[in-house]
RNA sequence: UGGGGGAUCGUCUAGUGGUAGGACGUCAGACUCUGGAUCUGACUACCUAGGUUCGAAUCCUAGUCCCCCAGCCA
């Protein structure tokens, strides 16, 4: 039945689900919907909207998931946004096939209904103020109080709600209010606004329309009209539902979808809610929303994520109602994971030191047979060309080596990956600074990869590249946004004080094998020892750019880190 | 002092009256031509106090703490 993959992914919606199923409760039917607003781009908190209901979809035969854009605010939504949120979806991996809506498509229908609802008596024009209408609404601790148009006749309600719609009246003069209750607990049902007034032009339905519904109003409709069986949403939602559903008890709908919450994605050192994401652009803290360094989708996407990754993070992060900040530490995992599997080997040298092989003949170049993905041997095998000058990792070596230091220093041995063990003899400085800048060493021959003495132990392999063939290029290492875990929601002061100054290095002139000439952007990499690196479509056939996806587990900047601390 | 939700290892999550389990993480070790990967072991939890019961994370009572709601945003 479940697989081990898949039996984390039970929770108290897909019982629900399983349940109404079994019962017969809509007619065998299931059909969720992922429901964005097509006024901002789609990030990690999304994937697992989104992951949920195609999900959910695709557990059951025959069941089916909408795309519905929820486009029912003129003033902020825009095409763009639904293009974009289009590519996100399917880059992910989900299909909605010709399953795709529109709110704005349901204006006239809602509209109709709206008629009804006043017919019955359960709707009317307001035309008190905005500010009015907030005082009016009481606060949480006292009930508010009925407007003095609440008990206009039908026909006048009839009469003003079409003359809104003909555009005879300014914004903000009235609007169209379920009738309810001024005095319930609930304040989302003191008589909320159904209509509001805005004589401007929606990016779809144009000029057609001056009033525009709420979202109260259009969503429970939308999810109607499309029959919908089960409506996920999140937990800010759950004191709408009395009204999701009192609106669909008084009109005559095909169908009662069920209405059910669940606590958004919160993820460490970073941050989720749009207006924050936007604030980040705007102020350009990060240089646009696609910075590698955010959780948008496009981020994830730049910064070398796998859709495979995200839908296995979102998969095990689980579904439940209580509030949860998921640590970063996860979604790495996860990513790593992928990478592991499938990202080919290369090697690159990020901050270079020249090393001259004294002994090594001048002129003389080896290739050297190295292995593609050590965990896929069907990923095969290249050559790296091996000559006399060879930049390795600055820190891979230390004139004065700490303890367990497996790296090269004066009078040290390591191998240098699917080469020789080489001896480093003498060290060259820069008089003034005293820096190390070369590094003079002696191979032994007879321990080349694959040869008899290969076997001989040494402590450390490092990665290197020969400099005669090794191409230039940029990294890009990424930190978390934010250098404190205090979560997304915390109030007081500026929340962009938090933010780490360090949460891009750029790293220039870097070393990488001749194999890389070709990478195409968006390729991964794992660069050994170091991590996986995403080529960036910055990147040039002068010079290659790389992002950072995440960094290999390192265990030796454990031990320093742990010696630092004491 | 209104209404709606929620509290289980450091983090996320299972459990639905019968041995509190998994994952991430952390620590220790094995292995390794990546200090990666892999493998082994260890680690740590039922918000509190009562009650019901042979037996409670689960049921009851009373507290405590946290989140959300007063847009003509969604």
């Amino acid at each position: 039945m479940t697989t081990p993959e898949s039996s984390s992914a039970g929770n108290f919606i897909r019982e629900i689900v399983a349940q109404d199923l079994k019962a017969g409760k809509h007619g065998g039917r299931v059909v969720t919907r992922f429901p964005p607003e097509p006024n901002g781009y789609l990030h990690i908190g999304h994937a697992k909207s989104i992951c949920l209901n195609f999900g959910i979809a695709q557990d059951h035969p025959g069941g089916i998931c909408h795309l519905r854009f929820d486009d029912t605010n003129p003033t902020t939504e825009n095409m763009e946004y639904v293009e974009a949120i289009q590519a996100d979806v399917r880059w992910l991996g989900f299909d909605w096939d010709n399953r795709m809506f529109f709110a704005s498509d349901y204006f006239e229908p809602l509209y109709q209904y709206a008629v009804q609802l006043i017919k019955k008596g359960k709707a009317y024009v307001d035309s008190l103020s905005a500010d009015e209408i907030r005082e009016y609404r009481g606060t949480l601790i006292e009930p508010g109080k009925d407007s003095p148009y609440r008990t206009r006749s039908v026909e006048e309600n009839l009469d003003l709600f079409q003359r809104m719609r003909a555009g005879e009246f300014e914004d903000g003069t009235h609007v169209l209010r379920a009738k309810i209750d001024m005095a319930s607990p609930n304040v989302n049902l003191r008589d909320p606004v159904l209509y509001r007034i805005r004589h401007v032009a929606h990016y779809r339905a144009g000029t057609k329309w001056c009033i525009y519904p709420t979202y109260d109003y259009a969503h429970p409709l939308s999810d109607a009209i499309e029959r919908i069986t089960h409506s996920i949403c999140t937990l800010e939602f759950e004191d709408h539902r009395p009204l999701y559903d009192w609106v669909l008890d008084h009109v005559d709908v095909p169908c009662h979808p069920q209405q059910i919450e669940f606590a958004r994605l919160n993820l460490s050192h970073t941050v989720m809610s749009k207006r924050k994401l936007l604030e980040l652009v705007e102020k350009e803290h990060v240089t646009g929303w696609d910075d590698p360094r955010l959780p948008t989708l496009k981020g994830l996407r730049r910064r070398g994520y796998t859709p495979e990754a995200i839908r296995a993070f979102c998969e095990h992060i689980g579904v439940a109602k209580r509030d949860a900040v998921v640590e970063m530490a996860l979604l790495e995992h996860f990513i790593r994971e992928d990478l592991n599997r499938r990202a080919p080997r290369v090697m690159a040298v990020l901050q270079p030191l020249r090393v001259v092989i004294d002994n090594y003949p001048e002129g003389q170049v080896e290739q050297l047979e190295a292995v593609n993905n050590p965990e896929d041997p069907s990923m095969g095998t290249r050559k790296v060309p091996f000559s006399r000058v060879v930049y390795i990792e600055q820190e891979d070596f230390r004139e004065v080596p700490p303890k367990k230091f497996f790296r090269l220093a004066p009078g040290q041995e390591v191998r240098l990956r699917y080469a020789y063990i080489i001896k480093c003899v003498g060290v060259v400085k820069d008089e003034r600074t005293g820096k190390v800048v070369e590094l003079h060493c002696t191979y032994d021959p007879e321990t080349r990869s694959g040869s008899s003495q290969a076997g001989r132990k040494v402590k450390g392999t490092l990665h290197w590249v020969s400099a005669a063939h090794a191409l230039e290029a940029e990294a890009r290492l990424y930190d978390s946004l934010l250098m404190t875990d205090a979560g997304d929601t915390e109030e007081g002061r500026d929340w962009t004080t938090r933010l780490n100054p360090n949460s891009l290095e750029r790293v220039t002139g870097c070393r990488v094998e001749p194999s890389l000439a070709d990478a195409k952007p968006g390729s991964r990499y794992q660069f050994e020892r170091q991590g996986y690196f995403c080529v960036d479509p910055d990147s040039s056939k002068d010079t290659l750019v790389f992002n950072r996806t995440v960094p290999l587990r390192d265990s030796w900047a454990k031990i320093e880190k742990a010696r630092q601390e004491q």
